[in-house]
DNA sequence: GCAAAAGTGTTCGTCTTACACCCATGA
DNA sequence: TCATGGGTGTAAGACGAACACTTTTGC
C-alpha cells in the first residue's frame, strides 16, 4: 500500500569535501556558518541543488561560488549520499557529498550562507578540535577514506600538484594523504613506469639547495596501471593512528 | 542569491540492482512495470523513500517487497545517486542506487507496481535484448563495475553462495562475475590463505563424480587481505568484450 | 581401471623492498 | 668541498601464473 504520504519531497544539497596540501599537512576547505542551525560552526562548504539542475552541475557551482577556482579542471567525484531523516534539525534534507582533490589555492570569497571560508587542517577534525555542524564530520571522514583509496588506483593525487610539478611534490602529496614516509627511489619508479601518469617537460627546476629537479605534467591517464598500493601494514598502521586520535 | 525555487524539493527513491549466479550466469532481479511510465518495460526493483525513513532502511524494505529475502543476511550497498532532472518523465525524481548480492533464491512475489517480478540474465541487458526503463541501463552497468571491483577487495563473494559451499562454487562466482576463467589451483591458495575469508567446517561433499570437497562458511572478515586482483590484461579482456556487444 | 574433480608441489619470471651509491647544485 | 636532495643500480625475497602431478570418489 502507497499514501500518499510515502512519496515525500525533500530537500536536496549537496556538500563537498576538498582537500588540498599545504605546509606538508593534508587540509580541508571549511566555511563558518552565517545563520542557523549551527551558527558560528564549522561546516562543509555546499547548498541547496536548484531546480532542474544536475546534482553535478550543483556541485560544481558551490564549489566556484566557495572557493572561486573552476571546477572544470578539477576531478569531482560523488562518493555518498546522506539521508539520515534526523540529520538536520531543519526537517529533511538529504545531501549529496562530493569529493574533489586540488592544489593549495586561495579562498576568493565566503560563500553565500557562510561568515567565512578558509583551509583547516584535517587533524584539527579528526582529533575534535574543530567540531563540524551536522553529519559533516562523518562525511569528511568517509571523504578522506576514499581519498586515500583513489590514491592507489587513480591518478587523481597529481590534481594535487600545480603543474609543473616534481616527483618529489607528487610523492608528498601520497605521504600526506596517507600519513606514511614513502621510500624516494623506489616511488619515483613505480609512478615514471605508470603509462600515462606523468608526462615530462624536460625543464628542471633549482631548489634552495640540491640538485635540480625534473619537472612533469599530468598524463591523460585516469586509472593507475599498475596500482600504487599501500602495504597491508601501512593500512593497519594509518587506522590505529586514527583510532587513537 | 537564493529564492524559494532554488530550494526545490524532490521526490526520491531507491533502486536495487540485485545480483545473483544462476546456471553459470549472471543473473540481475528484475521487475515488469505494472503501469505507467514504461508499462511492461522491465526496470530495477525500487521505490519512494517514505516519510523519516532512512536511505538503508527505505532499500532492505524494498528488497523483502519485491523478493520475499531477509535483507538482514544480505551485503547491501548504496554506490551511487542519479540526479538528472530529465532521468523521470514524471517530474523531479532523484534515485539512490543500491547493490546487493545474493545466493540464488525464489521470487516470492511481485513488487506493489510490479506486473511481474523475475530473474534475467545480464547479458540480456548488456547486448540489449532487455531495454530497460528509466535510466536502468546505466544504473545497471554501474552497479556491475561496483561489483567486479568488490570481488577485489572484499570477501562479498561469499554472500553469493549458499552456506556451506566449496571452494568451487566461490570460484564460480567470480568467474561468472569478472567474465574470466581462472586458475583453479591458485584461486583455491589465495582464498584459503586470506584471513577470516573461508571458514572450514570439515564437512565434505560428494558431488555425482570426482572427489569429495572441503565444506566452508562465510569467515567474520570483511576486507580481504591480500586483494584478489584481476590482472591489468583480464580487465581489458572484459571491457573489449563489453564494447563488442 | 577410468573419468572427473579436488587438492598439492614446483618452477620460473616479475614485482617489491631495502639500501648502497652516484649526480648536480648552492654556499 | 660539503650538505642536500635528485636520481640509478642491485641483490634478496615475496608473489603470481602456469602447469605437472597426486588424491579421492563413482562407475
Amino acid at each position: 500500500m502507497r499514501h500518499s504520504h510515502d512519496r515525500e519531497r525533500v530537500a536536496v544539497t549537496v556538500d563537498l569535501v576538498i582537500f588540498t596540501v599545504r605546509d606538508e599537512r593534508l587540509h580541508v576547505l571549511l566555511i563558518e556558518r552565517g545563520k542557523e542551525p549551527f551558527e558560528g560552526r564549522h561546516a562543509l562548504p555546499g547548498g541547496y541543488v536548484r531546480a532542474g539542475e544536475h546534482l553535478d552541475a550543483a556541485a560544481r557551482r558551490e564549489l566556484v561560488e566557495e572557493t572561486g577556482v573552476d571546477a572544470g579542471q578539477m576531478h569531482l567525484e560523488q562518493f555518498r549520499t546522506y539521508g539520515d531523516p534526523e540529520r538536520d534539525p531543519r526537517g529533511r534534507v538529504i545531501t549529496v557529498a562530493y569529493l574533489a582533490l586540488g592544489p593549495d589555492m586561495p579562498v576568493a570569497r565566503a560563500g553565500t550562507d557562510a561568515r567565512a571560508a578558509g583551509w583547516e587542517p584535517v587533524d584539527a577534525v579528526l582529533d575534535g578540535r574543530i567540531d563540524l555542524a551536522f553529519d559533516h564530520g562523518a562525511i569528511l571522514r568517509e571523504g578522506l577514506e576514499r581519498a586515500r583509496s583513489q590514491l592507489e588506483y587513480t591518478t587523481v593525487a597529481a590534481t594535487f600538484c600545480r603543474e609543473p610539478f616534481t616527483i618529489a611534490e607528487l610523492r608528498q602529496v601520497y605521504e600526506v594523504v596517507w600519513g606514511l614516509k614513502l621510500d624516494a627511489s623506489n616511488f619515483r619508479r613505480k609512478v615514471t613506469k605508470a603509462r600515462g601518469f606523468l608526462v615530462a617537460t624536460g625543464a628542471h627546476r633549482t631548489p634552495d639547495i640540491g640538485r635540480p629537479a625534473g619537472l612533469y605534467r599530468r598524463g591523460d591517464a585516469r586509472l593507475l596501471t599498475p596500482p600504487l598500493l599501500r602495504s597491508g601494514d601501512a593500512v593497519a598502521a594509518q587506522l590505529t593512528t586514527l583510532a587513537l586520535r
